[in-house]
DNA sequence: TATAATTATTTGATATATCAAATAAAATAT
DNA sequence: ATATTTTATTTGATATATCAAATAATTATA
């Protein structure tokens, strides 16, 4: 038993569950902000914490592809939530200026956010949030070995 | 502290957990077969396992949107992996059938699924491994209701 | 300092995700 | 038996994932 998918293990239920928060995510999101993506609300919220942060230091933190960082920006431009700006100091990247439009869906968005997370985690307790983390990080240090 | 990316929490290195998983079992199944993705031998599996199973129950099992596996099974087709036949009972679906080339693929990577797992499962416990479980399917619940 | 190596970002190509709308066949209701 | 509803799949549009190659600027080396 246990076998309930072809994957046979645990690690399905992985992908399952990142899929179901995302989508819980994104519908919660969508009742205040019609025209943004879960991606791009953690880019705006990366940026408001940390101005001067590169593009690649954005992808690291959350798990993306540069590439993907590029066209989710560039997204984010042509839908006001950015500008880029030119950066003096090195002129390979760009400064990436949060506009009035993205610092209003900041203030909307982080109620939501904190609900998405106790919607998600309702019932977990403080040592089994611990617990999975310590899992999850075991998993991810034996995929990258 | 916990506080290492914006998300802040360990709904992230659930999202981490399973790129870096998905990572490994592309490379490993680079090593075998060129030409194929993790979820087109997913899909392979699944018809290995049932012949009759129609696309949309695909897309159950492995989590995924009935327009995502229209595609995928369109590319196997192209690649030879499958072929479509008609389905005489009922002509909304179509009879998918594993190719020679596609039943040499899955000879070839099964044992490659089981390295996968092995590899990400390493040094965890069956009783972690099931708690993981556990608290995955908690989250997964939450985020249905 | 000119050259080489490295770094940050972009671009191209291909695969998948997601939602909504379109098709078409099957099942149900009247 | 026809009309209506439901089901399975497809298609279109847009967003993201991934890798490799291209650019362009910076840093290190000879």
């Amino acid at each position: 038993m246990k076998q309930k998918n072809p994957t046979g293990t645990v690690l399905y239920t992985i992908e399952q569950a990142i899929k179901e928060y995302r989508k819980v995510c994104q519908k919660n999101i969508e009742k205040v902000v019609s025209d943004i993506t879960v991606d791009q609300c953690l880019v705006l919220i990366i940026l408001n914490e940390n101005e001067k942060i590169s593009q690649i230091e954005i992808a690291k933190l959350i798990f993306k592809d540069n590439a993907s960082i590029t066209r989710i920006i560039e997204l984010m431009v042509k839908k006001d939530y950015l500008i880029r700006e030119a950066n003096e100091i090195d002129k390979r990247k760009s400064k990436l200026v949060i506009t009035e439009k993205g610092r209003e869906t900041i203030v909307l968005l982080t109620p939501v956010f904190n609900l998405n997370r106790k919607t998600a985690l309702d019932g977990l307790s403080f040592d089994e949030i611990e617990l999975l983390d310590k899992l999850l990080h075991k998993i991810i240090s034996n995929c990258k070995k």
